[in-house]
DNA sequence: CATAGTGGTGCACTAAGTGCAAGTTGCTTC
DNA sequence: GAAGCAACTTGCACTTAGTGCACCACTATG
């Protein structure tokens, strides 16, 4: 049964995945997100409909899935630091690798628009990084003082981080780019860690 | 044109609105939300689905409509605060209407499962709330010092605190209802704002 | 060469959402 | 009170997302 996919299998699916993705943000950067069919990417990578069903659950998933495998090398680079790093420290610097996986910079900005144009688009992006806490919570939860409601502060805190990003991210897209991502992120941080 | 839709028709679309978000929730809560259809919500509301449509852009509108309007209430309560308290005391405060205003606290817990059950209904949730940080942010940011930035940190403040509640409802969700929300939120709040 | 398992595909179906072209209702104005 | 107007309602046809199912093609193994 699902006992041994086969390593072989697991490589070949992935690299599927990833092409069709690659197709359908192609396309999705063209001529907008709602103005793509799903049998127009379908069409566009050589396959069946029924078959981009098979490894993308949602239209939604075939913009999207990149945010989970974000969140994963996050929570790596969270791992990595230091144990008696402050959290806020810790988290500035896993966030970074953003920076660093982030495809061609130069349509970034247009990647990020096309993000936050849909309504449904956009509420699923954000709940995808919402979706990081998950990952990343049970890393800083250690770093917390001794507390029965430990785990919760620790989620709530990544979460507090998270929407500091997302705060940046849509200055970002209004300043068009023109400022420094993470410069707006330690603002945001500063201003809801700093008294008044 | 739209000059003046006749403030008679505005409250009787007003009212037929409500009920049928009473209605529907009242199916959702039943059934379930992705095993209710928008046809059954139609008649059972005695409506054709077409004008079903004519008020809700979508059915997830119908479960989540009522969040526009506590946001709403929240920031009339917010612009009632002293112009000198904390920000984050005057926002604790103005959450504070919604232990007033949420109906029926019994199943309370029921529907806020029936929100975090879907998918796509947690992720308008939680777009729905965020998008109160356009109602909340401006009523904030005078009481803020004087800066360049004070617009966006204004913006971060409000949607780490809606951040913190959501983290609570989470959390409360969690416990199934068996502590109170906001020594949660509280909890959250304090883990975010107090160094290490 | 037979066979079993796996992935791709076509087909038919449900359900959300939209555009359009009616019909209905009720209010205004003469 | 009648004519007319504007908004509300509705049915219908259509597009698209998403699913269940059955069948086909390929491949590995005995």
């Amino acid at each position: 049964m699902a006992s041994t996919p086969s390593p072989i299998r697991l490589q070949t699916r992935a690299v599927v995945r990833s092409l069709l993705a690659q197709t359908a943000m192609q396309l999705f950067a063209e001529k907008g997100f709602d103005e793509t069919t799903v049998d127009e990417v379908a069409a566009a990578a050589g396959v069946s409909r029924r078959t981009l069903f098979n490894y993308f659950r949602t239209k939604e998933d075939l913009a999207l899935s990149g945010l989970s495998e974000q969140g994963e090398v996050i929570a790596a680079r969270l791992a990595g630091r230091p144990a008696d790093e402050d959290v806020w420290v810790s988290l500035r610097h896993a966030f970074e690798v953003l920076d660093e996986i982030e495809a061609s910079p130069e349509n970034r900005l247009e990647i990020v628009s096309m993000l936050f144009d849909n309504d449904s688009l956009r509420a699923g992006h954000a709940e995808k990084q919402a979706r990081w806490t998950d990952l990343l919570a049970p890393l800083i939860e250690p770093k917390l003082p001794a507390s029965e409601s430990r785990g919760f502060e620790a989620r709530a805190i990544v979460g507090a981080a998270i929407t500091c990003l997302q705060a940046a991210t849509e200055e970002w897209l209004r300043l068009r780019g023109s400022m420094a991502l993470f410069d707006l992120y330690d603002t945001a941080v500063a201003a809801i860690r700093t008294s008044n």
